[in-house]
DNA sequence: TTGCTCCTCACGTCACGTGAGGTGGC
DNA sequence: TTGCTCCTCACGTCACGTGAGGTGGC
């Protein structure tokens, strides 16, 4: 007989794991010491290695009990199915790679930003909670971190260049002045 | 303006899957009606476009909020992980599979193991109280000592040749790296 | 007034992980 | 007595789904 942790060390699986399947009843020990401790037999080794095996097949916690309790009459019914959700799971996993090399590819898709116009902007920006203040402290910020990248930004919404030089020259001053 | 079921009906979500994300502050609507209904504006839509993306390519609320706040910056970067993460999980996946197969393939194992497979193996050394890490040095030790026997050996427990070429890999290096 | 939509909690899902607070055994 | 193991709650994870109970708008 062996505790928990010892059961979980000879499999390599976690204490927790065990506590948890005894828990739904999946993997309940043999017997209990007058304190409590649980105590592992052989049997539930051999009930522990199924269990593992299923688990490396992806199986749910839940089937593998239907089948260790039900008999193995829906076994092999239960891992066709399994082939069939794998099929499926692949098969969604490398369309999401073609979408990711899609977006890699093609950066112009990457940021709606740059589609975004001033009003729009000004309106996204409202919408998370920042105040005319606060835009006015972010575009401050901006033209210290970034003075190029500040021209290109207000460029980029459409905004006509006097208009620039006005934003970009009280940030400036701002900086100055605080 | 629209309310959250039209925003909800027009990009084939669910109006839960909107409320949670107004929740969680990924997608703050515009404005409220008086009543504290939800209205989404232009820019709500568009942001939603590429929450959609973003979504599709398997990303996790919390980095598209990232992306989406905290500027382009780190796009790339994050989709290029992404990409990683992916190939993993489709190996697998694939690896899942490979076992279904092999359940379904050989009745046998689907009760007690009787055949010395890999899965039977490891359960063996197992039950005999090595751990993961002691699996893998004595992996490196038998490489060590006789890379061909090492080989012959995982060649007769069924497995796939690129699974072997990865533990003869490791194995040697490890040796070499400690 | 009737139906439909909207709102905000609050709990459930899946397979555990992670403390908190308390106790057994050498 | 010390240090380690064990125990049982109970909450967190991730992206929502599903009622419950109450209200707005045509």
């Amino acid at each position: 007989m062996q505790t928990i942790s010892q059961l979980a060390r000879r499999f390599g699986l976690s204490r927790s794991t065990l506590l948890h399947y005894s828990r739904i009843g999946l993997l309940r020990p043999a017997r209990r010491t007058a304190a409590g401790y649980r105590l592992y037999g052989e049997a539930d080794m051999r009930r522990l290695e199924a269990i593992c095996r299923y688990r490396e097949a992806g199986l749910g916690l839940r089937e593998i009990q239907q089948l260790l309790d039900g008999g193995s009459g829906r076994t092999v019914e239960l891992l066709e199915r399994r082939l069939e959700e794998l099929n499926g799971e692949i098969a969604a996993l490398r369309e999401q790679q073609r979408l990711v090399v899609a977006l890699l590819k093609n950066p112009s898709r990457l940021g709606s930003a740059r589609a975004l116009d001033k009003a729009a902007w000004v309106a996204l920006l409202r919408s998370t909670g920042l105040s005319e203040e606060d835009m006015r402290r972010w575009h401050v910020e901006f033209e210290r971190l970034s003075p190029l990248g500040h021209q290109d930004f207000l460029e980029s919404l459409g905004i006509p260049a006097p208009e620039i030089d006005a934003i970009r020259g009280w940030s400036r001053a701002a900086r100055a002045g605080g």
